[in-house]
DNA sequence: TTGTAAGCGTTATCAC
DNA sequence: GTGATAACGCTTACAA
């Protein structure tokens, strides 16, 4: 392993100097830079970072906690997170918590032990507010909050317009002519999962159809099923689900009551899974936009700015929500954006 | 930030009493390590691991390398690494190179850096050898490779029963009365993609059918509706794909031909993703076992040992490929396992 | 523009 | 069993 020492050595100046010329400081010589870069390459000299992030007292590292990888919103956030952050020089540990806040806080404790120049997450469910993090990672390194964000603490926020989302998208099912749209809503505690219930709430108001029933408060296939078969027996001729596996829950449990999609029952989902625009019937999503919020995290933390940025949403429709009955009378909605 | 040196203070010991205390060493009375221990959580300390990683020259954290985490395939693989290694006490740092052989090389650079413990990974398309490996990497980090291989590296491999795989795939669609088998085949300097073509090739001949014909080296879902259309006005009835998207290609390029899958084509993909069960007709795919193959990786790493270790697919029949015949007149065959 | 020297926090090697 | 001391490789005041 070549070190800074041996450069200097073999060019018969100091390792301060080779630092400095490595590092881009103005305070050396033009030539003794070339000297010193020629050298380096010559020698095979990379540096060592772990002795550089001990002695900045910071590393390049920027650490991303997700519930869980394989998620195609999660996923994408990365990438988008990824593409601003290599480009900055950052380089990128991902931590899965698997909804597990025990891994959540064990992620942050490594990631500070770590001395990360940041951190970008989105909380694992169960906790009721953000105080494990603050306690975990310090208050020292940048923190930047995404999707599942707690507004109570310090730092960035990035958010979907989750209430524009699930209103756009519970209108859509009553311009279609459902009559009695009930919910699958997902997580309570989660700020994101409160707002689509919201927005759907309001948009059955606006819509003046009949107040809807929360079937569902998490967003899993079995639930979905569980929860579509009391919704149908509840009378329900649509659902706007905050997840599109609860969605397909609700799909396979329509099915098994006879119900054809989208002529006696509609649904659409959140999140735009590729199997929806695989499925049969293709399935109506609420997509969000996962890639600009990751960039969006990133260049939030790039910049140290706090404050909420908002991503919007788009409402993908398919045939489980088309019954091309469009021209419904529901009453003109000042509130849709 | 408390250090050992502040506990050390506290205490009226020095330093090394405190480090080897706290490292569990036995050079110290049970007595001493009860009370930095208690002082240690009193003060709350945490150990900086960048200058604990520096002094002993490697850190605890295992980097895995990946084309693609958003990949079904890739994601349960880490899944599966993660939950061997963080038992273990090692943490994860996952790289994606987005199958470009340069943000491989940099990511092997990044990872040797930071002086991690050891390397999986499973390489991106483009390379015929692995020797940017080793140049990237060095020679002194433990690497183990999985799925993508190059055998001309040192250390572990684990890999699919690839040629298997393929063979059971291949001769399933012939028992299922299919006559003209095509492929799909990916990408051929992947000798995981070699072996399925391998075991395609000797189930046809096993079964006494006529040669077939290869008509893609890629497995995206473009290239796959445009090798189906030709395949299918070939006279193909059946298509083996060794990838899932690729397959889905080709079940559009069959519907655009006005066939009726399993009726008239059939098809099995390759990697069990998630939309092969919920798309209509669902597809028949071969599984691969990533989650086992993660877990066998860090195994491999943890264990220091090298060879190659082999994790068995397995076949999932579903609509795209069953036509309830399945009597049909097939020589019987020594070579399938 | 370059050199000197100290120190980041930990661990390993001595000696006692 | 504990203490003193050096060293891991790098950065950065400060001095020259």
């Amino acid at each position: 392993m070549v070190t800074i020492s041996d450069i200097a050595a073999a060019l018969g100046v100091t390792p301060s100097t080779v630092s400095r010329a490595l590092s881009g400081s103005p305070r050396v010589k033009e030539e003794t830079r070339l000297a010193v870069e020629q050298m380096a390459a010559e020698m095979g000299y990379e540096r060592n970072v772990v002795a550089s992030n001990l002695r900045k007292g910071k590393s390049d590292i920027v650490g991303i906690i997700v519930p869980r990888i394989h998620r195609n919103f999660f996923s994408n956030v990365i990438g988008g997170a990824e593409s601003i952050l290599e480009a900055a020089g950052y380089c990128v540990l991902i931590c899965q918590t698997h909804e597990r806040l025990e891994a959540e806080v064990k992620a942050l404790r490594t990631l500070r032990n770590n001395q990360v120049a940041g951190v970008l997450i989105s909380h694992a469910i169960g906790a009721r507010d953000g105080k494990h993090i603050l306690e975990a990672l310090g208050s020292h390194i940048p923190l930047v909050q995404f999707d599942r964000v707690f507004s109570d603490l310090p730092g960035a926020k990035v958010v979907s317009n989750n209430f524009e989302g699930a209103y756009a998208a519970t209108r859509h099912l009553a311009e279609q002519g459902y009559r009695h749209i009930g919910t699958l809503a997902g997580y309570m505690n989660s700020e994101a999962y409160a707002a689509r219930l919201e927005g759907w709430r309001q948009a059955l108001r606006d819509c003046g159809l009949p107040e809807g029933e929360v079937y569902a408060d998490t967003i899993v296939r079995e639930t979905g099923f569980e929860a579509g078969l009391k919704a149908i027996d509840a009378g329900c001729d649509a659902l706007y689900s905050a997840g599109d596996f609860s969605a397909l829950g609700a799909v396979e449990a329509a099915r098994s009551r006879g119900l054809r999609i989208p002529e006696d029952f509609g649904i659409v989902g959140t999140a735009n899974e590729t199997f929806t625009s695989l499925m049969t019937p293709s399935m109506s999503s609420l997509a969000l936009n996962p890639f600009e919020m990751g960039r969006q995290a990133a260049q939030a933390f790039l910049e140290g700015a706090d404050g909420v940025r908002v991503v919007p949403m788009e409402l993908k429709v398919r045939a489980s929500s088309s019954r091309n009955n469009s021209e419904n009378q529901i009453p003109n909605n000042p509130c849709l954006k």
